[in-house]
DNA sequence: CTTGACCTTGGTGTGTACTCTAAGGTTTAT
DNA sequence: ATAAACCTTAGAGTACACACCAAGGTCAAG
């Protein structure tokens, strides 16, 4: 299968699938003559494993990893899969609590605001922003 | 105040000061005979502003749409000012839920596997990202 | 046999918020 | 007088995950 085909039945680009080739995550087992790339079933189910893994927050570079780990099972255990899971998962819990910081303070900006048509001269929000040393 | 000085009391690097002037967030008014930048109170109030702004999750783009409304207040509603503090809102509260997803799934995944040492041939995270179309 | 759709490589551009470097001028302390 | 510590500019580099472009080769249909 070339690139195009390929790409169509993933709905990703070929400029993605060059790029992931390139980072090693995705390398086509052959080419015809003519130099292009030639994606069989292996190929398509690591696109799949890649696609999932990102799915869930995995960054490519995570990704990476998982399928090294992927390649040489034996060599490494259940307790580095789920390492890397629980790191992720934390790292994204600690996104998530400085969004919520975010939204809580946003919203109590918002709140405070009348948001009517009157000049901002005396905006809430505003005024909270230039006078408050507080709002961590 | 140089910018050396006034960078340290407001805990911020020089660059970034510098960063902030090529992007017009904050100018010093005035320079010294050498050509030195000259920080003074208006400059400190400004800088709280913007690092407040920024604490409560607006990016750079955001604080100049705020500070150019700031200096003309009277040019300007309240209701500007709530909308682009309720925009802010909701596009947090959209990666929020995004982030949430992923940790759902990351935790479904993480409970699934055991983390013992044994090799991870058989290991439920690989073969979940493997083989389910599902997980979004 | 030529047109159009595909493919190749290598390189640049995007957004965000800085950080770092080079090459040089100024100020302050000893 | 000279070294240390500051300042200046312009420009490049970082992370991330691609998108886009140019210049050219290849393949199937009409």
């Amino acid at each position: 299968m070339k690139i195009g085909e390929f790409a169509n039945q993933l709905g990703v680009s070929t400029d993605t699938l060059r790029y992931y080739e390139k980072h090693n995550l995705l390398t086509p087992l052959t080419r015809t003559e003519a130099g292009y790339r030639d994606y069989g079933e292996a190929s398509l189910k690591q696109m799949k494993f890649i696609l999932r893994a990102k799915n869930v927050g995995f960054s490519l570079l995570e990704i990476k990893e998982l399928l090294q780990i992927k390649f040489k099972k034996h060599q490494h255990s259940c307790h580095e899969v789920k390492d890397l899971t629980i790191q992720k998962r934390d790292l994204v819990a600690e996104r998530i609590a400085e969004l919520t910081r975010f939204h809580q303070s946003l919203s109590v900006l918002a709140d405070k605001c009348c948001g009517g048509q009157e000049p901002a001269d005396n905006c809430s929000i505003l005024t909270t922003l230039e006078d408050i040393d507080g709002l961590t």
